[in-house]
DNA sequence: CTGTTAGCGCATTCAC
DNA sequence: GTGAATGCGCTAACAG
């Protein structure tokens, strides 16, 4: 039989509300009956339940986490930083995985409220607003992540995607370059609408008007990345910079230019948008565009916190204003991208290098 | 205010425990009745609460999963397909993350079963028997994953390493090859230890001696792949065909192959260990042993599900004999094996291919 | 087939 | 500073 708080009273010689107050810390308790409470409680092997905690005072310590998928770098990536940090704060993550289907999506937020959790953390659809928002009503904190979501009340962390395709497109203008191809996502998607509008940022500001015959936007698969830059390659456009700005369109963009001998950065210059870890062994390593998951991450879970502390301090925890956060994109150099003038011949294969990246590198597994 | 069990039971102008039986579908209650209270209990917006029923009853429909991080591919695809699975059934997923440290590792075990976890799924250090066991023994379903715990008394689903590297081994004999280099993991870890074994016993079931010359073992990263390759290649050994049996370590060994100028198969046939997107996009596609981590996910669950269900039927669940379980490994040829008889330096590139492999094909995100 | 009663383990009034 | 009593929402005896 597992120890309760009984037996720890029992053993410790005192109340059982004593024996609670004294296992939380409380102030209303002696210091000497404390000490002694709670020595007794480790000697017995005592663990709280927390479902009768959860029960009795609204506190689950369970915070869900609810994204399309874990295959993509970015969102496992989020949901192990999310996990260790809350687990550090004594927060368990449930984890949701939906595969972009709203109804799922919706389902298992639902599940996630019927659990008690603290918080709700989601990577979504976007078209849950009216559950969110009933959920942040009730009391539970939330917080949308990446993907913002119309009409949500609860704070919002994104990815800063305009600034950061505009920082790539004015780093390869910067090399020289003036004929730059674009391989993007959908404008149906958040990240496909903002990234190709900073390409078209990067290249005005510099005086350069987009040319739709190097622009290809779709799906976001390596099938269409290949198809998109067989096109761009078929065609007489001048090209001599590539920004691959569709994730996934990358497993198929870089097979096609290594297949049809395009060496970079000689050939063509090729900066990819998200880092991971086939990018950083390619040949050459890729110039990319980090999107900073583990600070967005990080973030995520100090306002998931703040906003649970918030409760708890005032009654009726103070709604405030829904806000938008970003954490901005940063340019990680590697050696795809050269100027345009400097191509050379008979220049040495880029040394293999392996840099720090510690949110992407691939660790140690058994 | 969130309704309750007793606004529903008023509601249908019946007893709480009757609206109970009802909900949960018992066969104690008639058809109508349980339409009538199921019919209510939507309209209100009923929701149990979890934390309620796991206090009472002592199922939480929480299962817990610890494992090392979620950045190697076959974790991440156990962790999706265990969510995804168990979500079906009704129960969610508590994620651990433990870096490989046991003393985390045995924190996490314990807040899981604070919260009264229904069962607990662990790709462990192998260090936490004892733990595991006590958790076992107090009723609650053990299964682990991927690596044995010593001592452990629940059950345990293995992939099948050792006949995975046999089965690469021989296959690169099957197309000629005789002097067959080895990278593979240390001898301190089961996969490190397995493979090599599998490794020699391909050799040898073909007259074939090992010869140390040819093989470099060390730690799971890019890094030594990437010193273990230019050894082999910088000494006189005869190599034609490599296997690569550490997963980490094809991150730094593919990019020196592609540095150096070795062409594949033409210069040296490759096969990798467990399969990933970079295997399938890399220049040739890479032929693969297929570790099947959807199927050991599949099963795990399923054995988790049956010792959950079993507690319930039983009411002391008869402890059965600790079995092991091996998910056995399969090949998937792709381009980079070739019999070393038919060099040619004519040969086209092999056209760009996207496989259908549904658990590590890239998916869309936004 | 249905209602009444009790209590899971804990935190929290309220007394003292 | 400590103890006694109450009930969170639900399920499971026990009656009928």
């Amino acid at each position: 039989m597992a120890a309760t708080l009984k037996t720890v009273a029992a053993k410790a010689g005192i109340s059982v509300s004593t024996a609670s107050r004294a296992l939380r810390s409380s102030p209303r308790v002696s210091a000497a009956t404390q000490k002694h409470v709670k020595r007794v409680a480790v000697d017995i092997g005592y663990r709280p339940n927390q479902a009768a905690r959860a029960l009795r005072s609204g506190e689950s310590r369970l915070i869900g986490l609810v994204l399309n998928n874990l295959l993509n770098v970015s969102f496992h990536t989020i949901a192990e930083v999310v996990q260790q940090r809350l687990s550090v704060h004594g927060y368990q993550l449930i984890l949701s995985t939906t595969s972009g289907d709203a109804g799922v999506e919706r389902e298992l937020l639902m599940k996630l409220t019927d659990h008690g959790v603290d918080g709700v953390i989601v990577i979504g659809s976007g078209k849950n607003s009216k559950t969110l928002n009933s959920i942040l009503q009730s009391g539970v904190p939330v917080v949308n992540v990446i993907r913002s979501s119309p009409d949500s009340l609860a704070p919002t962390v994104l990815a800063g995607d305009r600034d950061g395709a505009s920082m790539a497109t004015e780093y390869l203008v910067s090399l020289g370059h003036r004929r730059i191809g674009y391989v993007g996502g959908l404008e149906t998607t958040d990240s496909g609408r903002e990234r190709y509008l900073g390409y078209i940022s990067g290249l005005n500001r510099n005086g350069i008007e987009v040319d739709e015959i190097m622009v290809r936007r779709g799906p976001f698969d390596p099938e269409f990345g290949a198809k998109a830059i067989e096109e761009l390659l078929a065609t007489e456009n001048g090209m001599t910079a590539l920004f691959a700005a569709n994730h996934e369109a990358v497993f198929g963009i870089l097979p096609v230019l290594a297949a049809r001998g395009i060496s970079l950065p000689q050939n063509l210059s090729v900066i990819c948008y998200e880092d991971m870890p086939l990018l950083q062994t390619w040949q050459p390593a890729i110039t990319v565009i980090d999107t900073g998951a583990t600070e967005i991450a990080e973030l995520t879970v100090d306002l998931i916190l703040k906003q649970v502390s918030n409760l708890k301090k005032s009654s009726e925890g103070k709604r405030k204003q829904a806000r938008t956060y970003r954490v901005g994109a940063s340019l990680i150099a590697r050696h795809s991208c050269a100027s345009p003038s400097k191509l050379k011949e008979t220049e040495s294969p880029s040394p293999i290098m392996f840099e720090h990246v510690p949110p992407i590198t691939p660790r140690a597994v058994r």
